[in-house]
DNA sequence: CCCATGTGTAAGTTTATACTAACAGATGGA
DNA sequence: TCCATCTGTTAGTATAAACTTACACATGGG
């Protein structure tokens, strides 16, 4: 997962509502599109990118009733965005182009 | 300018390969055309998000021959994303939405 | 005068993202 | 059985971003 990917992830303002949401407690599914007051859906497609971007995990619990849940916790991260990291990012990029032009 | 909007700004791959290039050195907009490889009415857009957020500045110079140049080169800068920066973020943009229910 | 270089910008198209509505299935309790 | 809760997913729409094309204008040199 390159740099660019992982920002373009965590840039949006509904997913750090998430991200901020979650990193008070870990919640399943339901509860979490109650808080942040968006449709499982919509919410479907926003852990989806979070969690493969590595910011979030998702694990399938049994409640007390007996009830399958999804439970959503944030993972530890820490990305620093200067002209070092952009440079190396650009680089790397640019290596996959020319493996991907050179066959 | 807020955390979410300058994440916006430089999680694109232009424009990352923009800031690469002008951190290698300060540049005329034509001459950063031609070696990022694109259009100068759409790095036109892309610099303008950049300058926007804040990660490049823009001054008009006249060259040797006496014509008009803007050069554009790389700002210093440095943002951390983690649960911390999130949850300030978060709070600052629920912080302007009361103000605009308010009214 | 015309051409090459530089500048900015408007208008339209295409593509990606965000979002809504609707479906299908499971469990436990009244 | 029916209702409330939970799960996942598809298909369509609406909005935003990215990109193209084309214009207008300036300077210096052949």
């Amino acid at each position: 997962m390159d740099l660019s990917a992982q920002l373009t992830a965590v840039a949006s303002p509904q997913r750090m509502r998430i991200i901020a949401e979650l990193a008070h407690e870990p919640l399943h599914v339901s509860e979490l599109a109650r808080r942040v007051g968006m449709s499982r859906a919509l919410l479907y497609m926003h852990t989806k990118k979070l969690e493969e971007a590595g910011f979030i995990s998702s694990e399938l619990l049994l409640s007390d009733e007996g009830k399958a849940m999804r439970q959503l916790r944030v993972e530890d991260f820490h990305l620093i965005v200067n002209q070092e990291t952009i440079r190396q990012a650009v680089e790397t990029f640019q290596a996959l182009d020319n493996e991907e032009g050179a066959s």
